[in-house]
DNA sequence: AATTCGTTCAACCGCCACGCG
DNA sequence: GCGCGTGGCGGTTGAACGAAT
């Protein structure tokens, strides 16, 4: 015997709700409440619809002060930091964004966003082989700015993933004598690493940080394989999908639009072969996991408002 | 103009956690 | 401690819509 359903399916309304049933429920509630029984509350006002429909109806669109569409670059980025430290925890992430619901988030996520991230490892990653096979031959579909387009994205209407700064090191030239991957690779794995800096969000960990995170050994040996990588970085288990999509090419192509997040720039010794970033503070990173920089978006805005060529903004 | 294809998003589903008796 | 009811959450689905052909 299975577990009794919330509601008698037989007698329940489903599909997309009429202005009448959402004019019933936003009234009943504005004036009594939900009650703490949402289960209840379709019966009282005389709904036919199941307990937990109604507080999704609520909660995603009757509710007051909500946002929907049109989500700003600053959301964008606040969505994406926390997605990139905590993973899909959505109601989480939901309650950053004042006037945005899991949902909306989730979908926005789900639509566009993560096609961006994703879009931009694989284009890079193509265009990579094609370099490496001698032929210089064009994206057919690249843009004028050389950001990325999404397949099937208008392009007017959305904003492409920012193309995150060429790193700066001591010499305050861009350098490109370093791989790029191992850099980027290694910036990661230096803020993570940085336990004094940890994410409140993710659990911390009772194992000792592994070897990777032992800078003598990371930093000379900047192909770390995707999975010490996840365990090192104590990914919550639902975000290991999109981390191995993410990781696909991590050990050929830069994790770039990530870099955004964790800061671009760094010390290279040239002796060593590494790449020491310069700010391993996890403010940087995002000040929305660390409440004691909420106010100021230092790294992020460095990257995102620094640079608004490269940033693409219209 | 008709059809196909891709994208978006509201809504549903099922699982899990929690509180209460 | 256990079972049940409910709330909350994340994943998935499918209708609606727009763009492309």
């Amino acid at each position: 015997m299975g577990r009794a359903p919330c509601c008698d399916k037989a007698n329940v309304k489903k599909g997309p709700w009429s202005p009448e049933e959402d004019a019933k429920l936003k009234a009943y509630i504005e004036q009594y409440g939900t009650g703490g029984n949402w289960i209840a509350l379709p019966q009282k006002i005389g709904l036919k619809r199941c307990g937990k429909s109604c507080r999704l109806r609520w909660l995603n669109y009757l509710r007051p002060n909500l946002k929907h569409g049109g989500f700003s670059e600053e959301e964008d980025h606040i969505i994406c930091s926390l997605y990139i430290s905590i993973g899909s925890r959505w109601s989480i992430i939901a309650a950053q964004l004042p006037g945005r619901t899991d949902n909306d988030i989730k979908n926005y996520w789900n639509t566009r966003l993560k096609k961006k991230l994703l879009g931009k490892q694989r284009k890079d990653h193509q265009q990579r082989a094609r370099r490496g096979r001698g032929g210089p031959k064009q994206e057919a579909k690249s843009d004028e700015s050389g950001n990325l387009g999404v397949a099937g994205e208008g392009g007017s209407r959305s904003t492409y993933w920012p193309e995150p700064p060429m790193p700066v090191y001591s010499t305050g030239q861009p350098d490109h004598r370093v791989n790029d991957t191992d850099a980027s690779t290694n910036r990661l794995l230096m803020m993570h690493g940085n336990a004094s800096h940890q994410s409140p969000f993710i659990p911390h960990s009772s194992l000792p940080l592994p070897q990777m995170y032992d800078n003598s050994t990371t930093l000379m040996n900047p192909l770390v394989n995707a999975t010490s990588f996840k365990e090192a970085m104590q990914v919550p288990h639902r975000f290991t999908a999109e981390l191995d999509e993410m990781m696909l090419h991590c050990n050929q192509v830069k994790l770039e639009g990530l870099d955004c997040f964790y800061g671009a720039g760094g010390v290279v010794d040239e002796h060593q072969g590494t790449t020491t970033p310069a700010s391993m503070n996890w403010s940087h990173v995002s000040p929305l996991i660390y409440p004691n920089v909420l106010t100021s978006y230092q790294g992020m805005q460095q990257c995102l408002f620094e640079e608004p060529v490269h940033l693409g903004m219209q």
